[in-house]
Formats: C-alpha cells, structure tokens, sequence
DNA sequence: CCTACCGATCGGTAGG
DNA sequence: CCTACCGATCGGTAGG
C-alpha cells in the first residue's frame, strides 16, 4: 500500500547495520553521519531524516547490534542441551562470532560498554540492559548445570558468569590488538578449566561433508 | 638559568596528566583540544605548542598515564615478597588504584586498550607495549609462586595472568557501569580462588589509629 | 531522501 | 635562534 513506508524501513535497517559496524570500530561515539552515508552512498541529511538525532541513531544502533548478537551467539546455543552443555554452546558460539569478524571491530558489546561505561544517559543503559541479559543468561545455565552436578557448586553462578564474560571479554581485546586468534583459544582452554570440561582443542569447520550434518 | 624550558615542562606535564583524565572517559580520540584547555585555563594554542599533533599529544598522554599506573600498582607491590604475595599485592593494588578513581575514568589502560584495539597506528602500538609489560609482569611473578609451589601449575602462568587480568578489566567496567565497587570484590575473590588464596574480604581502611601503622 | 545551508567546533597553523 | 604562549584564523566537518 504504502511504498515509502517500507522503503523506510529498509533504509532505517541499513543505517543501523552499518553504523553497528562502524561502531564497533569507532565507537558510538566516534562514528560519524557522514561516514555512515558515504559507506551506504546516501546523503547525510537521509540519516538524519531517519533518526533525528545521533543518540537516536546511537540508541538504535545498540538495539540493532543486541539483535544481530542474539542471532549469532544466542539462538544457535539453544540447540544445545540446557546446562554446561549450553553453556559451552554459548562459548563456543561467542568465540565463533568473534573470529568470523560478525562486526568488523570484533564484539560490539565489548568495544561500546567500556566508551560508555563512564557517560551516564540512555545509550549506556541500554548497553548496560544489554549486557545483564547476557550475564543472567550466562548464569542461569551455569545454575542449571550445577543443580545436575555438571558444573561445581563453587564458584557460585553468577560469579563463574562474570569469569567467563571477562575472559571473553579480553580475549576479543588481545584478538583486535594482534589480528591473531590464539588468545580466543586461549580463552576458550581457560573456560573450559574453569567448567571443569576436558580442553578439547576447538573442532575444525569443513571436517564434514558438504552440507552434511545439517 | 632558563626558566623558560622549565616552566615549559611543567606546561607539558600538568596538560599530559589533564589528557589521561580526560581519555579514561571520552577516550583518547574522544578527548578535545578545547576540553583539555579549558580544564587547565589556558589556551588551546598552548597545548598545540607544546604537542605539534593530537597523536603527539595521545602519545605523550599514554606515556604520562603508563607513569602513573607504575606509581599506583607497580611500584606500591614491590614491597611484598616475590611470588604469590607480590601477585596479591598488584592486584590488591590494582584494585585500589580503580577504586580510587586515581583516574576519573577508571582504569586507563581498559578504557583506551578496547578503544584502539581496532585502530592500527603507533597510539595503539604504545598501549600493546605497555599492555605486554603488565602481562608479563603477572606472569612472571605467577612463575616464581608456581616453582616456589605457592601457585598450582595449571593452568600456565601466561594463561593465569590473562586470567587476573581479564577479572580485573571486566571488574572495572563493571564498577564504572554502576558506579558501585562490588564488581571489583567480585574479581577480587575469584582470582584469590584461582591462585589458592583463603577468600578473606579485603581490609578496611582506618581500621588503625590515626598515623598509626605507617 | 535530496540540496542547501546554519552556528559551533574540530585539529592545526599563521604572524606577533 | 630558542621557548612558550597569545588571539585569530585556516580548511573541514560536526550535528541539526
């Protein structure tokens, strides 16, 4: 019915890609309505018609990357069984994300909580909001495993949600700052210690046969 | 003799310190010229003066902020015992030194490290530099707790400073997030679990009479 | 979603 | 010829 809607629609969801992206270079503070357009060739002023300010854009940046995060990291965990088997999945899943470069600057949660964490207001929250989901996520499975004696009672569940976010957390640092990935494995052996779960090196992709165990 | 070259020091020094301030919130990007001069009341040509550049000047600040962080954590560990107490005592110290708020932003290096992990250049090549001697630092003194059998063997020393350090990084975010310092006791009882130490809550201050154990 | 602008401020540099 | 500043202004770009 109504085209300029849609059409709207498609370029809000443009722009906040692309500035997730650049956001996670640049920060959301660093990145800029004329570099935004120029990477999606449009003008300025678009951007600006379709969020009338930057902590707008800011704002629905954070909801966006929060979507494209659960997509990559989240959702395919949720095949795994519930407990330290999820738990591993959303490792595992983290890391892959992480490496496969899902944002350009590595894992944008990371790269926007530490520019926001000293500056109060709305974008803070909502990478703040953002970030207790992960972690209550995190704990909740680690609890469930625990319960079933899969996981040790000690450290409590919250505290092993926040060892396992921190070493996450920095490995995506040192993993930006060298271009190299071993510290992800890094990580990843340290988790595994940390879980108690034998430190299998992490299985190679294209082991399978094509199109095989999907 | 010359009191010029003196006082130019001085300039340069008290606007290096204003820039690590300024850059453990807005970063070291985000941090202006204008901001930097207005804090000091004095003119933003001034500090072009003494720093032809701002990269010149995110340099010097990396320089000047690397300083401090030796006087708040390093240096204050030195006195314990090498090996497992001098690893307590960094981390005890480094824990102080973000409570504190030694600077306003934090801990420094975090806020810079993840702001320009993924911004080639020598501004992050100066922060992996001073990054590495902290790491090993850590490291080494994790390595002579684990011969001396204070420390386990597993994991690595590497891995167990990665470890201390990613606790302590995602502990300072969170304190900033919140402004509230259970973060910081949070990291401070597992890394005194991952090193074998009794989790006993870190003391108080002025507990002792005034003046009184110094 | 465009061109065309604004008040302001950016980093950097001129002459004094 | 040096430094340490100043007020003013350069070309560009910020958000709106």
């Amino acid at each position: 019915m109504d085209g300029r809607r849609l059409r709207g629609d498609r370029t809000r969801r443009a722009v906040a890609s692309q500035a997730a992206a650049a956001a996670s270079i640049d920060g959301l503070a660093g990145m800029t309505l004329s570099q935004l357009a120029g990477g999606l060739g449009v003008s300025k002023s678009s951007i600006q018609a379709a969020y009338g300010t930057k902590e707008d854009l800011q704002l629905a940046t954070v909801a966006a990357a929060t979507e494209t995060f659960l997509g990559a990291v989240v959702t395919p965990a949720l095949d795994a069984n519930e407990g330290l088997p999820r738990v591993m999945a959303l490792v595992d899943a983290w890391l892959q994300y992480v490496e496969r470069r899902v944002f350009p600057g590595g894992c944008f949660m990371v790269a926007t909580l530490s520019e926001f964490d000293s500056r109060p207001g709305p974008v803070r929250d909502a990478l703040a909001a953002a970030r207790r989901g992960w972690l209550k996520l995190l704990s909740s499975q680690i609890a469930i495993g625990q319960r079933s004696g899969d996981i040790s009672e000690s450290p409590p569940a919250d505290a092993l949600a926040f060892e396992i976010d921190a070493l996450l957390s920095v490995a995506n640092v040192d993993r930006n700052l060298s271009d190299d990935t071993t510290p992800l494995t890094t990580a990843r052996n340290l988790i595994a210690l940390r879980l108690g779960v034998p430190a299998i090196p992490r299985r190679r992709r294209r082991t399978a046969k094509p199109g095989g165990s999907r």
